[in-house]
Parts: structure tokens; sequence; C-alpha cells
DNA sequence: CTGAACATGTAAAAGGTTACATGATTTT
DNA sequence: AAAATCATGTAACCTTTTACATGTTCAG
């Protein structure tokens, strides 16, 4: 019994802090509010939520459900509440990116010139859909009430920091792909 | 027998394409041109190298050791040479990051202000040990000859990708204080 | 002579993704 | 009637991390 929660756990506490919500509910809420910096799969969803109900952290809703598969919503105990709280304020484990885009650049010197240009379009291409979904994603949109009655608009916080991370990606590959043509005129 | 092979495996794939290196060589390589975004464990290494080996991609090198542990220098082989050629035209994976760090900031509304503007210093606080980090490699050190002659200077692309990248991270981090300042006077 | 850096490895566990399986409900 | 979406779950697999284990060589 590790007394720790995995990263999944602790993100599903963080969706049931401002309400009850079922499993889907938080697939859905994950999909639309992180899903470019953190990935909720079902294999991991399910399991981490009986895991967390068995450890009482959060404690099944009386279902109105219709059928014999009905939805089951899910709440924070009070324990479950402390635990959400105190994993906010626990130091926070330091950035790590694992992107196997930037180690083919970083060896791209082998390739001739114009296979290099290529690995950089590519990779401006992918920057470039990054934020122009980014962008059709409306601030407000799609919350639930208490997320848009919050003081803070945490999610449009998310949604300009991936904003900002990918106008400076197009940058460096501009930058990048001008000092490719200088170096072979 | 999965004919693909792991990120990891062709990440070795490419340190070896410029010249041989040993396990060791290839570790403190990577430490220096891509652990921020890309880390390299030993308990992947050493296996990885004997997989590879095992697959005719790389081939072991006269060693002229010393002692009973000497180190093992490794080089592709022509196979190996191809399939490095082919990762890298092959199309890239869609980038994918995990910071748990984010999902934080994401539920910070459930906090007061001053706890919601601790999390934001420490984020910052990262992005500028990180930059500074970064600013400290001095571009072209550590390099080996053949990287130093490359036409093009990839390790300094991915150092300015990551110098680029905490800058519009800092930046964030100050438009988000500014607006958790401004929420409630 | 002691500690740091060199050098290679193994075993276990943790964590996540993918694919599969099932069935209800709603829309077209 | 068919297709899409809602909804929950399991099993297998893959990859990575962590901890352990071992021994050498060089510098102070």
């Amino acid at each position: 019994m590790t007394d720790e929660l995995t990263p999944t756990a602790r993100t599903i506490l963080g969706f049931l802090a401002s309400h009850p919500r079922s499993g889907y509910e938080i697939r859905e809420a994950a999909k639309r509010a992180v899903s470019f910096f953190w990935g909720v799969s079902d294999g991991q969803l399910y399991p981490q939520l009986k895991l967390l109900a068995a450890r009482n952290l959060i404690e099944a809703v009386e279902q109105s459900g219709t059928g014999p598969r009905a939805r089951q919503v899910w709440r924070l105990t009070p324990a479950g509440h402390a635990a959400f709280l105190a994993w906010l304020r626990e130091p926070s484990a330091p950035l790590q990116t694992r992107d196997e885009n930037l180690v083919k650049i970083l060896f791209a010197a082998q390739l001739d010139r114009a296979e290099a240009l290529r690995l950089i379009e590519e990779r401006r291409a992918s920057f470039q859909w990054f934020h122009r979904h980014l962008e059709a994603v409306v601030p407000g949109a799609g919350w639930t009430a208490e997320e848009r009655a919050a003081a803070l608009p945490t999610p449009d916080f998310i949604r300009d920091y991936g904003l900002g991370f990918a106008r400076s990606a197009i940058d460096w590959c501009d930058q990048v792909e001008a000092e490719l043509q200088r170096s072979a005129p």
C-alpha cells in the first residue's frame, strides 16, 4: 500500500474538487481543459476511480441512473478534499518533457539541407496546427457553472500558456529555417 | 519480435550516427544535449544497446580496454545507418507533454489568492532556473570534433528552443500574476 | 587512502496506452 | 434501422524509472 497517489489519481481529485462528476465527465473535462499537456486514458481513469474509492478519498453519489449500466457519479470525501489541497500545496515536480521530434532536429546535421528543411517545415506545421486549435477554443465556453463563477479563469490561463508556447515554437522554426537557408547558399 | 524500435533505441542510433561511442558516452552526450526534453536512463540504455546489437543495427568495436570491465564502444552497421535515416524521414509523432504543474494551475481557482500566487511564483522560479541553466551552456562547448565541424549547429538550435520556451513561460507567469493581483484588489 | 568519476549492468515496480468488450440511448 | 455518442470496464503490453550491484581508475 504505497501511500502516494499516481499523477492521474491526483488529477481526478482535482476534477472532483469543484463538484461531483462521473468518470465520463472527468474524461471529457480533461480532454477540453488539458489534453495537450495531460492525457487521461480510460485504462487509467476507471481503475483509479475504484482505487480512490477504496482509499476513502472519493465516494459514490446516489445515482439516478436508468439502465443497468447507469453512470456513476463520484464526489470527494473530506479526506479527499484534504488530499487535494495538500497536493496543490506540495512543491511541484520539476518540468520534464519528452519530445522525440527535437531529438530528430538534434541529428538533422546528418541530412542534406533539403531534408533538414523538411524536418523544420513539419515541426512548424505541427505547432501551427496546435496554435490554430487553441485559438478555436472560445474562452469560457464549455465550462460548468462553477467554473464560470470562479474568481479566476484558470482554464483560460492554460489556454494562454499553450498559445504562448506555440508562438515561441513557431518563431523558433522561422529562425532555424533562416539559418538553414543561410548556411549553404 | 516487434519490428518497431523504442524511442530510446532510436535516440541511441542517432548518437552513434556521427561516430562510435560507448554507452557511457551516449549517456553523457544525451545529458548535455537533450536532458531537458529527453531523458535516457541507465536502465534503458544498456539493455537497448544489446537489443540493437542483436538486431544487427549496431556492432561492437574492437576495444583497447585495459581492465576486465573495459568500456565497450559501439558503432552503427550499414543496416543501423539505414534505420537511422529512415527514422529521420518518418513523419513525426505529434507533440505530447505531461506537466502536472499546469494541472495544478488549472485547479488554482480553489485556493485563495495568496496561495494561487505562490503557485505561480513557484512556476516562475522553475522556468527561470531552466533559463539560467541554458544560458550557462556555452554554444559549441563540449561538442565533439565532428559536431563542431558539421555544417549545422543543431545542438545550438535545441538550446535556442529551450531558451525561447523558457522566456515565453516566464512572460506567461508575469501575465497570470498580474491578473491574479487585479482580480481581488 | 579516500572519494569522485568512470563504466556496465539487473530486477522490480510503476505508470500509461492500446485494444478489446459490452451495452444503452439518442440522433439521423 | 443504422450510426454516433454515452458510459464503464478489463487485459495485455510497452516503456521508463528507480534502486541495487559491482568494480576500476584517477586525483587530492
